[in-house]
DNA sequence: TTGACGCCCATGAAATCCCATGTTAACCCA
DNA sequence: TGGGTTAACATGGGATTTCATGGGCGTCAA
């Protein structure tokens, strides 16, 4: 399973290209598809990505609805419609679309922000003003996280 | 395991062709028939598509249905009566059939909308009409997706 | 003959590949 | 432990290929 942890500020240089952090580059070892799936985010300005993997999870789960109900149409609309393909080529970089770029605000620079099996995509200085607003949230509910037992086979 | 991801709006000739999308035709690749099969969809004004392959799945799921059933009998003639083979040719194009077109309200471009294991082809502004729609539906019902476990062997 | 269709080629723009370089981090050896 | 060497990585620019798109030509059938 593909880990993302920590997070990387690089550059975006004129072209739109980005180099991807070696450690999540080895995250994503092994794929059917050398590269990462993007979209952009409803719940705020930056941009989701995970693996092809886990697309290909998410297409399993759709044909677990009825085929052709609203349900099932809604969702593939809003998931795989929007969604990006963005191929790493031999040096490790990515060419943000400007779809993307636009709706995380990203113009120079991109942070990458691990969080375990998916990551984000943000403009670094929206993204420090939003870890500080998690983190004050965290600490005032008193989050806490229960442990899933691993499944078997793993 | 073919998937369509993301939306492309490629060009319709006066010869009725239209390019599909690269990536597309990578997930195509392998199949018995080099092409698309593609139908009316019931819902609305557009155009249903997906590999060979997946039409030999819901053939399957069909016979699961009763036969003779007034559900069994709808599909059979929505859906296998009334599809398309078309045949990719040598530049990647295919040649729309004009009761197609007309029903996606389709005249000089045509935007290809990735939904996983299918995809569908629409007129591009109603498209963007029905996207926005979906989007809102999805956010209301806060509409997720239960991730169904990886089947064993892949 | 005319139109539908398959096949082939030309073109411009955009995406992809390839190489060069600086910088940082890891490693090795005395 | 400290200094020097090496390797990995991010980044910039140029070269090359892919892709979408337009058009031409021959074939076959109505």
């Amino acid at each position: 399973m593909a880990l993302f942890i920590s997070t990387f500020v690089n550059k975006v240089d004129r072209k739109g290209r980005v180099s991807v952090p070696a450690t999540f580059r080895a995250a994503l070892k092994g794929q059917t598809f050398n590269g990462i799936v993007a979209f952009r985010s409803y719940r705020g300005a930056t941009i989701e990505a995970c693996a092809i993997d886990r697309m290909e999870e998410l297409s399993r789960s759709l044909d677990a609805l009825d085929q052709f109900s609203a349900e099932q149409d809604a969702l593939a609309s809003t998931i795989f419609a929007d969604a990006h393909q963005l191929p790493i080529d031999g040096d490790g970089r990515i060419t943000l679309p400007p779809v993307l770029a636009e709706h995380a605000g990203i113009s120079d620079a991109a942070a990458f922000v691990g969080r375990g099996a998916t990551f984000q995509i943000w403009a670094p200085d929206t993204f420090s003003r939003h870890q500080v607003e998690a983190r004050k949230n965290a600490a005032e509910r008193g989050a806490t996280l229960r442990l899933v037992p691993r499944p078997k086979g793993e």
